[in-house]
DNA sequence: ATCAAGGTACGACGCAAGTCGTACCTATAG
DNA sequence: CTATAGGTACGACTTGCGTCGTACCTTGAT
């Protein structure tokens, strides 16, 4: 059984910490890359070839997690990543076109 | 005659830099202090009553100025400061919308 | 001519953030 | 059982950012 852990609820979810996760290149990228994929698919935090080390793209997941960016699901043997694109789109419309529409 | 200098034009505008200026939550105030006044008035710097000492203020409104959310004219005596609403709204649509949606 | 008001420039300091390496954990594959 | 793949935890290092104080500049008022 998959287990969910530390997300924070919609109105939990402040802009300002949202913003700052966005801030990061890296992570702004990942966020980029879900949003861009409409179907929303379950995906590794390695397969974004970040180019740094594992222990810094745990440490990136776990901004955008705390933000309320990502869901992360652990199965143990992966965790899987995915968009909480409803949630934001509830919270902060209009986000996640801004971040599609750049670059 | 009033002197402007230094702001990126509407193209030059990156979304990584406005994020950045929009996570620090004394600029996050400033902009949403401007962005709730329809009417855009001309403001001094100091008319934002931010609690920190005055190179501080002149440090956060650079970095505002420099991310193109706000521009700022220079009158010798007094800079005023306002709020690149159009600019923004063109480049960046909706982003105000959930600034002041904030709080 | 002097002073006050509003800002900038520069240097310094402290803390937070991004980065890494190493050690460790958990589950699936041979 | 043992290896391997995907992640986490922790500590260390470095850079960047927010903060301040002081000195200085520019205009307008006295």
């Amino acid at each position: 059984m998959p287990d969910e852990q530390g997300h924070p609820s919609t109105e939990e979810m402040r802009l300002g910490t949202v913003m700052a996760a966005l801030a990061d290149p890296l992570r702004a990228r990942v966020v980029r890359e879900l949003a861009a994929d409409e179907a929303d698919p379950e995906r590794t935090c390695a397969s974004f070839e970040l180019g740094v080390a594992k222990s810094t793209v745990t440490h990136h997941f776990r901004v955008l997690r705390e933000a309320g960016l990502v869901s992360q699901v652990d199965y143990g043997n992966s965790r899987k990543v995915r968009l909480r694109r409803a949630d934001l789109q509830q919270r902060f419309p209009g986000l996640l076109d801004l971040i599609t529409a750049e670059e």
